[in-house]
DNA sequence: ATGGTAGCGGGGCTA
């Protein structure tokens, strides 16, 4: 089974990069983010023509998380359901037999004195809470993260002291929350390489210069990680015309 | 150090 994440920043406006990119792609699953749509408005005629079927929630003009899958989900969650707010444009969550996908957009943040990055913070104990309550079964925590996890993980990390998805009390916040039972699908297969999900549209040739941010990621329960064959992230979209800023992350699975 | 681009929606916010 073939999983991918992969934040579209608008869904619609991105369909000529899907219709090009997934037929091939051997993806069983996508989870995408930023999906930019309210739900009377998202595109599921072209999604179906591609051979998808979706379920997904999503708000006018920012936000919206979508499941992609070649076969319908058995059951789903739309947000988290204690406390507030319920978020539920940020996180969805799909049960495929015995796997749970729980796919977030995590808020940004904004800066480090903004009330956003407090939420931030909030969602991620909360999206982890989550995950938690299936540590011992089969799960698959991925998204847009809005977190470089260490300095491997984005370009220049000298210079990112301050920045919302690189602050030391994030990364530590993070760390604290996965170290107990998720495994970094990426790093489990690539230690040690700079491999990016993210390159700024401001920075000129960011792709050609690797110039980006690893905030994307696949976490995995124990139960899950040992059957991941193989994590990699496809930079080939991101170099086609009207990319997102993101390009997808895929792992394989033999469940 | 700053600003750079893109999407939505039709101005300014978000990233």
């Amino acid at each position: 089974m073939r999983i991918a994440t992969f934040n579209v920043n608008s869904l619609r406006s991105r369909l000529p990069i899907l219709e090009r990119w997934l037929p091939s792609s051997g993806v069983d699953v996508l989870a995408a983010q930023e999906t930019k749509a309210q739900d009377a408005d998202f595109p599921l005629s072209a999604v179906e023509a591609l051979g998808y079927t979706a379920v997904f929630r999503g708000e006018k003009s920012y936000n919206g998380v979508a499941i992609l899958s070649k076969t319908a989900p058995d059951e789903v969650i739309h947000g988290f359901d204690e406390g507030e707010p319920v978020w539920d444009t940020r996180m969805i969550a799909a049960r495929f037999g015995g796997l749970w996908v729980l796919n977030t957009y995590v808020p940004q943040g904004k800066e480090i004195t903004h009330p956003d990055y407090q939420a931030k913070k909030e969602f991620l104990k909360r999206a982890a809470a989550f995950a938690e309550r299936f540590t011992n079964e089969k799960l698959l925590w991925l998204g847009d993260l809005n977190v470089a996890p260490t300095e491997l993980d984005v370009t220049n990390p000298k210079n990112k002291q301050d920045h919302v998805c690189f602050v030391k009390e994030l990364r530590d916040l993070f760390a604290g929350l996965c170290a107990p039972f998720l495994t970094d699908l990426l790093r489990q297969h690539h230690p040690d390489e700079e491999l990016y999900s993210f390159f700024d549209y401001r920075v000129k040739n960011a792709l050609a210069r690797n110039i980006g941010w690893r905030i994307d990621h696949m976490l995995a329960t124990p139960p899950l990680a040992p059957l991941c064959t193989a994590c990699w992230i496809d930079t080939e979209p991101r170099g086609w015309e009207k990319p997102s800023d993101h390009t997808p992350m895929l792992a394989d699975f033999e469940l």
